[in-house]
DNA sequence: TGGAGCGTAATTTTT
DNA sequence: TTACGCTCCA
């Protein structure tokens, strides 16, 4: 009964596609892709090494099933990434087969899934998704009312602890049960009055959207079988990083039809510290005993050399399934291994080294460099500037809590879902409206006792004597919500300008900016046009469904390796890329492997698959780096090279030792620090929208010639003149929405007017980035 | 109530 | 080095 909804509705209906044959998808394959490929019933794991053609065979996979006649709507493909699940889907859609596929990660499955059988999971229509900073400031809620003092433990740590319970399908009493010390009682009662809320705020969070998932399967068996039934094929990828509730997940849904294949590579398992499993994936024979292994071990990225050292290194694990890489490839260069007296020194010599290559001809683009931690991207970045290098960085957490988007979307959150007190505490004084920490600790106590929401309290403030002196601050806030709420009628985009305007955030940013502050304007404007691009393009838009996207949105959706300059990134972030030319920098005891895993928490084969990852990101030349000194946190410390060196292979090897001491460094100094820093800007004075999480959301990533610079503009301030004003496309700006004749609803990313014709670059949801000349084109501005 | 000023503690971050 | 949280004072 239950099931209905999936099951009978949506598998008529699609025609299969027959453009192409079977056959075709099997071509241009090597023998163990095309057994992958062909493999029809029954448990697969492929065993997939880098660059070894791994996501050609599961796109060409599912195309497969389909041409040979297994309906779309039968097939769930599951990937980690919001990216991945895109290229996917693209990919598959270039066979002709895509349509009626469920295509997803596993958090957004848990979404669809938890909305449409929410009722079995403790949730309710509407329902917020908190983020980790959601999470952590209702773990500090959570300790305030359990009176657990901050000090003892931190709240960062506690949720840590949840996130692992829940990943164990872990329920608070099974978490009291198991503690045996004090602490974990503790965590245990913040744990249980964290769950409590979580259900009052009507909200889960992003270890809910799996374990509630994996409890509903396991408590439902009629709605896992019905689920099962439908689901003929699953194809799993990066089978190597799922924790225990998305290997639950991904068991009752295949334990029907028994057709599971799965696709990762063990050695490059990274996110062990987040609850990945290396075992799932290092015991699927044990699981599934009758299932095909098959191995992808040619390599057809990288040299003959880096293959060499990666496999060198890698053998050095044990926690491993044997694979021999190979490659038809040339031998190629011999891999660097450079040693510097102090880090300024080995960024020096990177940035040397790029522009030199450079002249011999390779664009900026064919370049990354990339680090254990984030914050060695410093050093790197001034000396980039100081040689007129253009990058571009991939970083992480800097991007994800802008505040003013999180701010405009709490809004958003309050609106949709009133129960939502994290949201409601996050605007109830933002921007400031005098309601201060005391009257929101009367608020959070009256809410507490009435065990209710907030927004249950502020809704009859009048009635509680002693709220009457904050009366008078918060009716007027009420009033406003109030008034808000008649925008949720209006389009998305449109709701989002009428929460920015009313709230009085945006005057604020206005004149933050106009005061000479940060343009955030811009980023929240961007968050508008973001919606309306949602809006073109989602079949049913909706203010709920805007708002789950971008939870499930990441920083990772937007690294952008096609542009023209260097990328500096962490090697987890790295993970899935290739590039002709790699540093790693920083290998040294420390950093790789981190403190963290030798201090024993942590796992050092992790840190080694971590440098095996970076290693096998090159497909021609790889240096390795490390450094005697370096600057850490602003002091200059020590260092010795990573154990990790000793894994290395003598032959294929060319170390080279640059560590003259002291007086070479002064060198370097004398001469960088004359350099020109031509017209470089302090990077807080960017608006670019890249940089809010948001923003990268639908694809929405702007570029423009000139852009390929970065954020480091360094060239003289790029001819972004604006036309005559007489230009019939005045109005046309980057982020507005155009018609097109053949591709429908676009944005524009770039705008270039001339004397005779204006030519911009066009994003479509379905076909990219395109570039028109706007008198030629047949396109027009969108109309609502 | 809210801003300034100081002390403290710092991986990685698919969702 | 930097970012955040807390305390103190206007």
């Amino acid at each position: 009964m239950l099931v209905r909804t999936l099951d009978a509705s949506s598998i008529s209906g699609y025609t299969r596609c027959m453009n192409g044959s079977a056959a075709d998808l099997l071509k241009n394959l090597n023998e163990p892709q095309r057994q992958a490929v062909s493999h029809r019933d029954g448990p697969l794991l492929v065993l997939a090494g880098p660059g070894s053609g791994k996501t050609r065979v599961i796109t060409r996979r599912a195309a497969h099933l389909v041409r040979t006649g297994v309906p779309t709507p039968n097939i769930l493909a599951i990937t980690f990434t919001n990216k991945a699940a895109d290229e996917m889907r693209r990919r598959i859609d270039e066979l002709g087969v895509a349509r009626g596929m469920w295509v997803y990660t596993f958090h957004a499955l848990g979404v669809r899934l938890l909305r449409e059988f929410g009722s079995l999971a403790r949730v309710r229509p509407g329902f917020t998704i908190y983020d980790v900073d959601d999470q952590i400031r209702l773990v500090k809620e959570a300790m305030d009312h359990a009176q657990v003092p901050e000090a003892s433990l931190k709240a960062e740590q506690i949720q840590h602890r949840i996130s692992r319970a829940k990943n164990q399908l872990q329920t608070p009493e099974a978490f009291a049960r198991s503690a045996n010390f004090s602490e974990g009682r503790m965590v245990a009662g913040v744990y249980a009055e964290y769950e409590r809320r979580l259900e009052r705020n009507n909200a889960v969070d992003f270890d809910d959207l799996l374990m509630r998932i994996a409890v509903m399967l396991r408590d439902y068996p009629d709605l896992a079988e019905s689920l099962g039934r439908r689901f003929r094929y699953l194809l799993i990828d990066e089978y190597q990083d799922t924790n225990h509730a998305q290997y639950l997940i991904a068991r009752y849904l295949s334990q029907h039809h028994r057709n599971i294949c799965v696709t990762g590579d063990p050695d490059q398992s990274i996110y062990g510290w987040r609850g990945a499993d290396l075992n799932n994936i290092l015991e699927f024979e044990r699981d599934y005993p009758d299932a095909k292994v098959v191995r992808l071990e040619e390599n057809y990225r990288s040299t003959q050399r880096v293959l060499h050292v990666a496999d060198t290194l890698i053998s050095a694990n044990a926690r491993r399934k044997h694979k021999k890489l190979f490659t038809a490839n040339a031998p190629g260069a011999p891999v660097r291994l450079w040693n510097f007296y102090e880090g300024r020194d080995e960024a020096n010599r990177i940035a040397e080294t790029i522009s030199r290559l450079r002249a011999g001809g390779r664009g900026y683009g064919d370049f990354a460099i990339m680090y254990r931690v984030n914050a060695l991207s410093r050093g790197l970045e001034e000396a980039m500037r100081n040689r007129g290098i253009p990058y571009r960085i991939a970083r992480g957490v800097e991007f994800y809590n802008r505040k003013e988007i999180k701010d405009t979307l709490a809004y958003l959150h309050v609106l949709v879902n009133p129960d939502d007190d994290i949201a409601l505490l996050r605007i109830i004084n933002t921007p400031t409206r005098g309601i201060g920490k005391t009257t929101i600790d009367r608020l959070k106590l009256l809410a507490a006792e009435q065990r209710t929401t907030l927004m249950n309290v502020l809704a009859n403030v009048s009635a509680f004597p002693e709220m009457r002196v904050s009366a008078p601050k918060i009716l007027p806030f009420v009033a406003l919500l109030g008034r808000m709420r008649e925008a949720l009628e209006k389009p998305v985009s449109e709701c989002v300008s009428a929460v920015l305007s009313m709230s009085g955030l945006e005057d604020d940013l206005r004149k933050e900016h106009e005061s000479g502050g940060e343009d955030r304007l811009a980023n929240v404007q961007e968050l508008v046009s973001a919606a309306g691009v949602y809006e073109a393009e989602a079949l049913e838009p909706g203010i709920a469904e805007f708002l789950s996207r971008i939870s499930l949105t990441s920083d990772q959706d937007a690294i952008d390796a096609g542009a023209s300059s260097v990328l500096m990134l962490s090697l987890h972030a790295a993970k899935g890329l290739e590039f002709p030319i790699v540093f790693v920098v920083g290998i040294e005891q420390g950093l790789l492997p981190h403190d963290r895993a030798l201090a024993g928490d942590g796992d050092i084969e992790e840190e080694r698959r971590l440098l095996f990852v970076g290693v096998t990101r090159a497909q021609e030349e790889l240096y390795l780096t490390h450094a005697r000194q370096r600057l850490i946190r602003g002091a200059l410390t020590p260092r010795s090279p990573s154990q990790f060196l000793k894994n290395l292979p003598h032959d294929g090897l060319e170390a080279q030792d640059f560590d003259d001491g002291p007086r070479a460094s002064a060198d370097y100094d004398e001469e960088h620090s004359q350099a020109p820093r031509r017209g470089w800007q302090p990077r807080s004075g960017f608006a670019d929208p890249t940089h809010s999480k948001n923003m990268r959301l639908f694809a929405a990533r702007r570029r423009r010639p000139g852009d390929e610079f970065g954020e480091n503009e360094l060239n003289i301030p790029a001819p972004q003149v604006q036309p005559p004003a007489a230009s019939r496309f005045a109005d046309w700006k980057i982020g507005t929405l155009v018609q097109h004749k053949e591709y429908g609803v676009g944005q524009v990313q770039w705008i270039q007017p001339s004397a005779e014709q204006t030519r911009a670059g066009i994003k479509f949801p379905r076909v990219g980035e395109k570039t028109f000349i706007l008198e030629k084109a047949p396109i027009q501005l969108l109309k609502r």
